[in-house]
DNA sequence: TACAAATGTATCGCTCAGCGATACTTTGCC
DNA sequence: GGCAAAGTATCGCTGAGCGATACATTTGTA
């Protein structure tokens, strides 16, 4: 019930961890739920903040403040105004894409994409509900970029996401759509169940799937998945373009054998 | 004494962190050193490995990995043969991106600094005696990319950190010369002290700084920092590029004007 | 197939790490 | 100059988490 943990597009069940277990060391779930308070600012947060909003009282947030500035995960706001996370985190940022087979391997394999098809392509990993994105090779016009490394979307109304769900059994796609927060971020976001099936059915025959609009105005997306040696889908690669500029079907039929190649070049291993 | 915390390049001193003081949290440094212990690895973890290397307990690491599993910060390898870092770990890396209004200024300049230049830029920020990537604009020919956010390369002998030095004082250089662990990364690496006082202080007369092979063999590369509204340097915009292809000369005359009006259209704020 | 080595899992009583309340000091803004 | 809100410091009590140890399960090897 306690330390529960949210993002931008529900991070998993934190929620539900047993206070019975006797493993569990509840000082480190604090120290994580502090930090996950940044997650839902945008500004740096004060002391005063950061404990109410990860529920907890001044005092323990002082001490877990204090001991994480001491090592760096946490740091005073350039103007000395607040609290903001600290660089140190980007040791593990690290760790965690060195570690991960899937991304260590893409790299080469993404920009050989990216070059072929000159538009933005992202790797992302399936985590419960969402995807979160571990690499972003963007396109020539984008401005505003976004190494956006962390930034993460539902699985439910993404090109990736139905990318996914294409190899999980139709019991695990329900559940799946049962327990997002369902709701329109676009106009054209699907959130219908039966339709949400059918954009699934539709990818499984298709081997690649496709979204449009869903997230961002303007912006088409296909997407093919990453999948384990045993078949479970792990992620998806994407491309991403924008409708000013293609219509969908020339945009599939142009884009679809690639990303299904490079996909297919991740999964045979 | 405990909970030395290591990395590629030295993560600064969470070494003297003192047990006396009253307000710090034991267990979550024990959490954080656990994590740690990846940045010393290549491959997943066993968990008396992680004891062992994160100098502690079988149960103490069996209690905090089981802790940080149950968050989402430590996973089962794929096939079930070890530890290695979470994806909730990136939730954090963005909102440390986020956050930084430097990293979330840079983006369209960097954008368009690699336009221009068409190889590789990237964005490092200070931490103690080292330099970590925040960002990193790949060169279209590099094939081996590595979005490698968290990697880090040491101030004393690379083109950012003389950028940096170049705006601290004289004591403040030959403090962090004096502490960083000094090697031959390559054959030209320059370590020896008054060379590279030399180095900061051409830094300081022409603006930007150059370095020449001394992280990678081949590697060109010129760097201009990036200073708080205070003078204060905080990190550095690189681009680098190959000897195979251009002369020092040649690549500074050319890049080192854009690397400075990149650098001036963030410092200026 | 059986053995050995190593990995992950579970249990338990003791004790000091860390809890929360509270009070003090500093900073910034009318 | 005074008030509000931020950060810092203190302290005694107690149960969270400590480490030792034993159990279970997997993996590699002879």
């Amino acid at each position: 019930m306690r330390y529960v943990q949210r993002a931008e597009y529900g991070v998993p069940p934190a929620t539900s961890v047993d206070d019975g277990d006797p493993l569990f060391v509840q000082a480190i779930a604090r120290a994580m739920q502090l930090l996950s308070a940044f997650h839902d600012t945008g500004k740096p947060l004060t002391l005063n903040e950061i404990a109410s909003m990860s529920g907890m009282g001044k005092s323990a947030a002082q001490r877990v403040v204090h001991t994480l500035r001491q090592l760096g995960y946490i740091q005073r706001d350039a103007d000395d105004r607040g609290y903001v996370p600290g660089i140190r985190i980007l040791d593990h940022t690290r760790d965690y894409l060195r570690l991960n087979p899937l991304v260590a391997r893409a790299s080469p394999v993404l920009m050989e994409l990216r070059r072929t098809v000159r538009e933005r392509v992202d790797l992302s990993l399936r985590d419960g509900l969402r995807l979160v994105y571990a690499a972003r090779l963007q396109s020539k016009r984008e401005t505003f970029f976004a190494t956006l490394v962390g930034q993460s979307v539902p699985i439910y109304c993404t090109s990736g996401g139905r990318a996914v769900m294409a190899h999980l059994s139709d019991a695990q796609v329900d559940d799946i759509i049962a327990r997002s927060d369902r709701h329109e971020i676009t106009p054209k976001t699907i959130t219908d169940p039966e339709k949400i099936r059918a954009k699934v059915r539709e990818a499984r025959e298709n081997g690649y799937a496709l979204a449009l609009e869903e997230i961002l105005q303007g912006e088409i997306a296909i997407a093919t998945a990453l999948l384990a040696p045993d078949g479970t889908p792990l992620g998806a690669i994407h491309i991403a373009g924008s409708l000013s500029e293609w219509d969908a079907e020339t945009y599939c039929r142009r884009f679809a054998p690639l990303a299904a190649e490079a996909a297919g070049a991740l999964n045979r291993f």
